[in-house]
DNA sequence: CAACATTATATGTTATAACATATATTTACA
DNA sequence: TGTAAATATATGTTATAACATATAATGTTG
């Protein structure tokens, strides 16, 4: 639906205002989608997020560190949120002995499980954004890449 | 930049789950930006955003409940919102009358004051989205808008 | 009109994000 | 090598978001 009808506002003052106000828009819009899916697991966007990227790298750990630079959201708070995962078992981890202040953060068989029970509905979850063309999607993200320059 | 680049995974499983992340990261960044724009003035976003749609209708009043239904994330919260903008004197609050239930929120003096001012900053502000084109803007509008359904 | 449902808002609680600061370890360099 | 700077992580604090529930006023229906 057209932005203007959704938030009922008819005038921007330009297109580079709506586009802003459409961004942080669809952004809800589509996490309202996520968390209703994330939910159903016990796990919020941010903390999937990191546990796909500890996947990426099994068996080796990761640091707490690069888990920061490579987050969608840099968060400062990464070391809480890894401490989160960790009460749920997802996630181990122990002070790294080359570099005594860093901690090596690996994925748990468990956590390893939950993701692979997860990507069963990945197909589910790539149909909430099925109301484009592959070229139109294709499009999309080459614009929301340039956008950002 | 790539969001490849940007967030150092080379590999989706497809277009649609790139476009996901891409969302996210995009109104991420974006919101780096706005933030640091509002902290200037003591403001959030979700606050100068609930400041505009009074102004909007001013010297009408709004109800907790509309501005809720025309807020970008749609928040339960809206009604400590409110009471956060009338503790730093931007908008007044009182009972209507005509529906004991509701409370009717307008702008007060110094918050159009202060969006006046901000106002001024608007063309810088939009220089933040000035990477694309103004028909690739419109264009982008457009797909976001499709996307949603 | 009495009882119940609905609506609008408020509030208690918990989880998380944001910010500043602290601690421990390593690196650089005089 | 001793000391300061830099780095990696942790922690204290505060603000806000999310969720559930409470309260008060209005609407509805027999």
């Amino acid at each position: 639906m057209r932005l203007e009808e959704e938030i009922r506002q008819e005038k921007f003052r330009n297109e580079n205002q709506k586009l802003a106000v459409n961004i942080i828009f669809t952004h809800g819009w589509l996490s309202d989608h996520q968390s209703k899916f994330f939910g159903k697991f016990d796990i919020t966007g941010t903390q999937y997020n990191i546990l796909r990227i500890l996947r990426g790298q099994y068996p080796n750990p990761v640091s707490i560190n690069v888990l920061k630079e490579r987050m969608l959201d840099k968060m400062c708070d990464a070391s809480r949120l890894v401490e989160r995962l960790r009460k749920k078992g997802w996630v181990e981890r122990e002070i790294c002995e080359e570099d005594r202040r860093r901690a090596n953060v690996r994925i748990t068989k468990s956590g390893l499980l939950l993701l692979k029970k997860m990507d069963e509905y990945n197909e589910a979850f790539d149909n909430i954004l099925s109301n484009l063309s592959a070229s139109e999607t294709k499009q999309l993200n080459h614009l929301l890449d340039k956008l950002r320059g």
